[in-house]
DNA sequence: TTGATACTTAACCATATGGTTAAATATAGA
DNA sequence: TCTATATTTAACCATATGGTTAAGTATCAA
């Protein structure tokens, strides 16, 4: 169907929403290793690990480099950077909204000395 | 298949995935609305929307309430706190590398005078 | 009660994703 | 040159995703 021409931030979150590539970067944090090694902990076969890492790849969260017949995968943060940028702006907004509603609350209980209890003393249905 | 049981995480960075679900939150950011009033904009079917509304729900970043036959949405930014600090966490991981790099580099050039560089006057090849 | 409005649910389709095994490729080493 | 090692590519499968249209449900309003 091709909806969108695959947008570098979609391919991030889409690269991390998993937790067998997560595990990798996790792994490649600690220090660059070959692919074997690095789909020896998971219990999958080897072309699923190669596969998971062409998806980091085409992310750009992971460089693979040949070195004679072995290939060293090396973690780059880079792209996390848009990402984080992306969250964060939200998460601000969403602070900011909740701040405003406390903000609110405050003064509605400053401006009634009940507690800002609505229907003060009536009834309530259960 | 069913490989794992949806973890959060997964849930989130999936549901960012998505340039309509992404433009859909940054609406949310602006105030709460209606399924139709967020459809509006997008150039598709108003099942696909609630099906995305859907995804971001499940995702806890999204409430829907329904207010006679309307549903207001609202955003709420708590699960993208552990996406930001899962991000964060590697994010400075790998400047931490960057940063080791640097400090090597520095020392290599202060005990190399020639600029740090290796196999200095040789023949270069290619 | 009847109809319009605001959605959701169902059924369907094409493509993507995440896995498998088997075969291909490239390089190191005997 | 032959063989073992490291990894990718190919072919395949089941399920998920992102979209569609059509039908269903709930509520407001005449």
């Amino acid at each position: 169907m091709v909806k969108y021409r695959h947008d570098p931030l979609s391919e991030v979150f889409g690269a991390l929403a998993d937790p067998t590539r997560r595990a990798i970067l996790a792994r490649l944090a600690l220090g660059e290793t070959s692919v074997g090694e690095l789909a020896e902990p998971f219990e999958m076969s080897l072309p699923a690990v190669s596969k998971h890492l062409g998806v980091l790849e085409t992310a750009g969260l992971v460089q693979r480099e040949k070195q004679g017949r072995v290939r060293r995968c090396q973690l780059d943060g880079r792209p996390l950077e848009a990402a984080a940028t992306w969250i964060e702006h939200y998460r601000r907004f969403w602070e900011a909204r909740l701040d405003s509603l406390a903000r609110y609350l405050e003064e509605t209980q400053a401006k009634q000395p009940n507690g800002g209890k609505k229907n003060g003393g009536g009834k309530r249905d259960r």
